[in-house]
DNA sequence: AGCACGCCGACT
DNA sequence: GTCGGCGTGCTC
């Protein structure tokens, strides 16, 4: 077993497979597959993973030996790389690709070259070089203009190119100090130490009072002794000096109260009992758990990980990273305390590796995190937990294009444990699955307490505007608002941006302002006074005139969150806002800041977007107003109407959570849309019935499977006419069940001067669809590079554009 | 992806 | 005649 099996670090088609290298006898017995190595590859080094140890190799005449392990024991367990293998093929990604979305960033290889001297003869030439130096890094010398000239040294055999492979972050170490002296002889020391060594003195009281097997460098500096006393007395003999690793730790300064076990009600009662009886029997079944906002969701979820805990395994808990609040991990550290590690976007490269390093050390026990802690690498798991399951942040839009819920089920399988979908709102195709008796269902219909769900009151805009208020809060609004700011209750006003942003258009001639690479409109930034482009990041100042027609009266439309905050002062002078949008919570912490701001009562109105939907939870919350319900409706995605649906019955589903009563103000122009009617009647029931309809009437899912490929490609016509061969070949290699769209153009038609054209595959059960996209891939794929061609290949997606 | 090898135009 | 442009193909 001296050869080992490697995935190299280069994505691309050619490489995608195992390249064979020799163990060095010195590494024989340490090398195991799932380590990261360091291997020469072609004339440089490069990161790879080991995936498995062999006798022999095709390539035995020319196998190279690698360098070094990266790793002291594997990153990723068999069953990770296994999961990587089935990923790359579901998801028709590279392998490296998978196992790198399987890791923390931290550990993505950093490459380096330096040039290092070989020839040490007298030469001035060399010597002026490399400054006098063995080595000059890459850098130093492109920065100096004498690449040029090492490359001619290299050439003549007195310099050579030198590969580094590093990792991105380094582990986190303090100095500590081991006593290895005993007391007695730490006496003996002490006394007869010169009077002048009161330093010295001074650290040997500590340690003689604290009696401690070992000290931080912190603790005693701490005695006011000087950095140097310490190293006196580690000469002394008195202590050994080392480094330990230290965990940054997110959290540090903060105190969680510890809470038990909150009695369950009858429903929840019955809910839990068969997800206990499965993690008892050790049996795979993924259950829906469909309970009402407010309904004690994630009680259950609690429960369920001490059962799992107390039986020795670990559990996995995702959260959608816009809810992934501080009130979230509050929860889950105060119940479980140390045993959680928590991965999300917030916390530095840093931060996630000590997170992930206190997992694969099983010094935590559960993990909380975004989509891609779904890989934690545990090794004896007792459950995964997916709360908010429609979240449409499950599914990774970069490479590779995975969605959690489908990682999930596979780990929950290879673990013979139970998963849980969570939500009020549950996606069709997780409802129609349970519907199937595929999932099993577990329903909690009343909130807790038997508290109500909001009354929730839907007002018709265009009605508004006939009557003459012209103002974005409708009169119902603005009487409630009245009511609870006379009232000191807390009111949340909800901005549905997604889809519909501020843009410029002239009032005289109807001019709006593109961007010049992509055929979308320039978005208006109110604090930079620019007008910037989603897709390419052009940017370009905000005009006076417009550009077409010199007019003078050109204003932006769309309404902002500033602008909504404008006119509340204006309405309203006295109440106290927190607005909260990209723009107030930048900077790191920020989110937190207002959340705890408003909660502490320091404030009347929050006001926000998309991040104020999900989990908030306050007691003084009396009424939630929608200021515009349907802007989402209208973008070209089937999911729209269920996208609206869940997000106003989860913005209605704030108020109200305590003892204060709940009211729900959703404000329209279309209220006879049965997503915005059923959400106001918080009928999923009912919605789920009528989208039904819809998705078999257009052959969505989940009736059917889709596959998404997009071709792009500077000119328009070489685009057209590669999506229509590309189009044919899959047409021909699968049956006619299948539908196909296509080509057509995508509906942002281009982005940073690529045109994109995209063909829709519609099916139900295409055993060779997978094959034929491999071979596209294979087959086009040199050409592709070659012709500037990019493809795109999307199995199940959630974004459409 | 990188990097080397290799085959044709503008310079000393 | 050579330097160097980037097209082509390989990496165990």
């Amino acid at each position: 077993m001296n050869i080992a099996t490697v995935i190299v670090d280069v994505p691309a088609l050619g490489t995608d497979k195992e390249f064979d290298y020799l163990v060095p006898k010195k590494w024989l017995g340490v090398i195991e597959p799932g380590m990261r190595v360091a291997v020469p590859f072609g004339p440089r080094t490069i990161q790879g993973f080991v995936t498995g140890l062999k006798i022999d190799s095709p390539f035995s005449n020319k196998l190279k030996e690698l360098k070094e392990p990266l790793d002291l024991t594997p990153v990723l367990n068999e069953e990770l790389l296994a999961l990587g293998e089935w990923l790359a093929t579901d998801t028709l990604s590279f392998k490296i690709s998978c196992f790198q979305a399987m890791l923390p960033a931290a550990m993505k290889a950093k490459y380096e070259k330096r040039f290092r001297r070989i020839n040490m003869e007298d030469n001035p030439f060399l010597d002026e070089l490399f400054k006098g130096q063995t080595e000059i890094s890459w850098k130093t010398a492109e920065e100096q203009n004498i690449l040029q000239a090492i490359r001619e040294e290299i050439t003549k055999g007195n310099a050579e190119v030198i590969y580094d492979v590093k990792s991105r972050a380094r582990k986190k170490t303090v100095k500590v100090y081991q006593t290895i002296m005993d007391n007695e002889n730490i006496l003996a020391l002490f006394n007869s130490l010169p009077s002048n060594a009161s330093n010295q003195k001074k650290i040997l009281e500590y340690v003689l009072k604290v009696q401690s097997d070992q000290y931080t460098a912190k603790e005693l500096s701490e005695t006011g002794a000087p950095q140097s006393s310490i190293q006196g007395l580690v000469k002394k003999g008195v202590f050994h000096e080392k480094s330990e690793e230290v965990y940054r730790d997110p959290f540090e300064h903060k105190q969680f109260a510890r809470t038990s076990p909150l009695p369950l009600t009858i429903e929840q009662n019955e809910a839990i009992t068969p997800i206990l009886s499965t993690i008892e029997s050790e049996q795979y079944e993924t259950f829906l758990l469909y309970g009402v906002t407010g309904s004690g969701k994630t009680e259950i979820y609690l429960q369920s990980i001490q059962k799992v805990l107390d039986k020795g395994q670990e559990a996995i808990v995702l959260v959608p990273e816009i809810s992934l609040t501080p009130q979230m991990v509050d929860r889950f550290k105060s119940r479980f305390g140390d045993d959680v590690a928590v991965l999300h976007s917030g916390l530095s490269i840093g931060e996630k590796y000590d997170e992930w390093r206190k997992v694969q050390r099983k010094e935590a026990k559960v993990v909380v995190g975004a989509r891609s802690a779904v890989f934690a690498p545990f090794e004896n798991l007792g459950i995964i937990i997916i709360d908010e399951e429609h979240e449409t942040s499950y599914k990774q839009e970069e490479l590779p294009r995975y969605h959690a819920r489908d990682v999930a089920i596979y780990r929950a399988k290879h673990h013979d444990c139970p998963v849980i979908l969570g939500s009020a709102t549950p996606s069709l195709e997780t409802f129609a699955r349970a519907q199937k008796k595929v999932y099993h269902q577990l329903t909690l219909s009343k909130r807790m307490n038997n508290r109500e769900l909001p009354y929730v009151s839907i007002v018709d805009m265009r009605e508004e505007m006939r009557d003459g208020n012209r103002s974005m809060f409708s009169r119902e609004l603005h009487e409630k608002l009245e009511e609870r700011l006379e009232k000191k209750e807390q009111t949340i006003l909800f901005l549905n941006k997604r889809g519909h942003s501020s843009f410029m258009m002239c009032r005289d001639c109807g001019y709006v302002m593109q961007c010049p690479h992509c055929d979308i409109s320039l978005t208006y930034h109110q604090y930079t006074n620019e007008m910037k482009c989603h897709y390419c990041g052009y940017n370009t100042l905000v005009p006076d005139t417009c550009p077409e027609c010199s007019s003078n009266h050109i204003r932006y439309f769309g309404t902002g969150t500033q602008k909504v905050e404008e006119e509340l002062y204006k309405i309203f002078p006295e109440a106290r806002v927190v607005r909260m949008d990209v723009d107030t919570t930048g900077r790191k912490g920020a989110h937190e800041k207002l959340l705890e701001h408003f909660q502490s009562g320091n404030a009347d109105i929050l006001l926000g977007t998309q991040m104020i939907a999900k989990g908030l939870d306050f007691p003084n919350i009396t009424l939630v107003g929608v200021l515009s319900a349907d802007t989402m409706l209208h973008l070209p995605d089937f999911r729209a109407s269920e996208k609206t649906f869940q997000l106003l019955t989860q913005v209605s589903g704030r108020a109200g959570r305590h003892e204060l009563k709940g009211e729900v103000v959703i404000q329209t122009y279309t209220p006879e849309h049965y997503s915005v009617e059923y959400s106001g009647m918080q009928d999923y029931n009912r919605f789920y019935h009528q989208e039904m309809v819809m998705r078999k009437v257009g052959s969505y899912p989940p009736f059917y499977y889709l596959t998404l490929i997009t071709i792009s490609h500077e000119d328009l016509m070489k685009t057209v006419s590669t999506t229509e061969k590309i189009t044919k070949y899959v047409q021909s290699r699968i049956s006619d069940e299948a539908i196909i769209l296509g080509p057509v153009a995508s509906p942002i038609p281009r982005i940073n001067n690529r045109y994109r054209y995209q063909c829709l595959i519609k099916y139900k059960h295409e055993p060779e669809l997978k094959p034929t996209l491999q071979k596209v891939l294979e087959h086009y794929g040199q050409q592709f590079i070659k012709e500037g061609l990019a493809i795109s290949i999307d199995v199940n997606p959630y974004m459409m554009m």
